[in-house]
This record gives structure tokens, sequence and C-alpha cells, in this order.
DNA sequence: AAGTACGTGTCAGATAACCTAACATTTATT
DNA sequence: AATAAATGTTAGGTTATCTGACACGTACTT
């Protein structure tokens, strides 16, 4: 829980990112238009990013060249943070659920291979 | 060996720095100015800060707070680099050398403490 | 084939953040 | 009182980042 906080602190700026994902300054504006990272600002608006945001960009990279678009991608994020099936409120049907978690359940055994592969994060902290 | 060198990546701009350390752009260049620490460059000249510097200078801080003098800091922190007595050059007398010792002797029984009291840089990487 | 949407590149103009250098201030020491 | 050490402050210049707009390539759709 409090690593969740130290991670979550705002450190980076744009330049150090872009290195650290090798993404544009371009993509990672995109992506955040989207609403896929929320980047601190600082008080003259510049962003500043977490090592969250970092792993984020990464898993953002991974899934769109796996060929998943902005709107899966979001998706999939939303259902993380909503891992528990709400009966109440189906906001979709079911078919589009079962395609999703297929397509989760791909993707969580992939990530131990990619993010090795590619720029996992945790080379860059202890 | 590899967890060096991780810390020891330049990520962070010295906005951040001065926020974590609670330090003054003028004081940690001072700092840099007198070779307490080394902080990189990006091509357009600007210091950018492992997280390294920011215990390095988390600890000049603290000895500064002690009333030693940044001389006295950087003769610290070579023999930290040189730990083993060089009988070949001994490059201060004996009753340097025993004051030095002295002094780090007191100063490794605070660190704990200390560190934990101000700004454990700990506290903001898992 | 023409049209559309998506993801990205690129440019322009504005400004925040950082740089160095110089001088001022404070505190402690001589 | 004079000096030295550490820090504050200011000025003028440069770099990094910002937003917004338009361009481009690719993949679909009609």
């Amino acid at each position: 829980m409090s690593q969740q906080l130290r991670r979550s602190m705002p450190l980076l700026p744009i330049s150090i990112v872009m290195q650290l994902t090798e993404l544009s300054a371009r993509q990672i504006r995109y992506y955040e238009d989207h609403e896929l990272i929320h980047p601190a600002r600082t008080d003259g608006n510049r962003r500043m990013f977490s090592l969250i945001d970092v792993d984020t960009l990464l898993e953002i990279k991974d899934l769109l060249e796996q060929g998943i678009n902005i709107a899966g991608i979001k998706k999939v994020f939303d259902m993380k943070n909503q891992p528990i099936l709400s009966i109440e409120k189906p906001q979709m049907t079911d078919s589009e659920l079962r395609q999703l978690l297929r397509l989760e359940m791909q993707q969580s055994g992939r990530f131990q291979k990619a993010s090795l592969r590619q720029g996992d994060l945790s080379r860059f902290y202890h």
C-alpha cells in the first residue's frame, strides 16, 4: 500500500519518460488526451510522471504493438480498476465481457516475458 | 551491483531534487561547485540527478547541520571511496586521520536515525 | 476509388524552468 | 573590524515543454 504511494510520486519530466519508454512526446501526450495516463502538473503546467505512469506507458506500448487500439486499452485498464463484477450495473454485454476477459488473460500471460524483453522499469530503481 | 547502476541513473531535474531534499537550487549548485556531487547534464546543459545524488545531498545536509563544513564533508566522502589505509602514500598526518575516523564513527552511528527522521529516500521508490 | 478514422510526425509561437555570473547578506572566526 | 564560508537574490540568456494546428500513412468502409 505505501509502496504504491511512493511509486506514484511525480518525479520525472517528459524527456526522461521518453528515454525510459522509447515513446515520442507526441505519443505520450496523445495517450494522456485519451485518458490512459494522468500525469501530474507543475505550477507552470509541465507534466511530471511517476514510476507508475512509466509502467502504464510501457503497458500501453505493448498492447498497441499487439494491435489493440486505444479504446480497447482503455477498457482493459477500466477492468483492472473494477475487477469485481457488478451485478447491479452491467455496463457491457456478456459477450463483450467474455471477450475482454479473454483478452486480459492473454495479456497477463505475456507481461512477464514482454517486460523483460523490452524495458521493465524495475531495472531502474531498487 | 546492478542495483547501483539503476540508482545511478540520472532521472530527476533540480526542481524535484529541491523538493526531495528541501535544499535550495543555490545550495545544490554550491555543493556541486565544491565537487561533493557530480550530477549528469543533458545535451542542453541541464543538471539531471540520480537517486544516489539525492541520497548524497541528504547526507551533506545532515553533516552540515551537525556543524561539519564542506571541506570536512569532502574528506569524509573521499574516505568512503578509499576505506583501505594506504601505507605507501599517507596523504594526511596521523592526527588528521584519527580525527576523521572518529568523525566518521560518530556519523555512521547517526545515519539510521537521521535518515529516518528527516527524509530517507527509500520512501520514494520501492 | 474515394472517404474516414486512427495514430503519429512536425511546426510555430508562447512560456516555464534552468543556466551562469555577479553582487548582497548572514554568521562564525580571527 | 576584517575575513571566510554558506546562502540569498537578481539579471540576462538558453533549453525544454506547452498547446494547437495541419500533414501523413495505414487500415477500413462505402
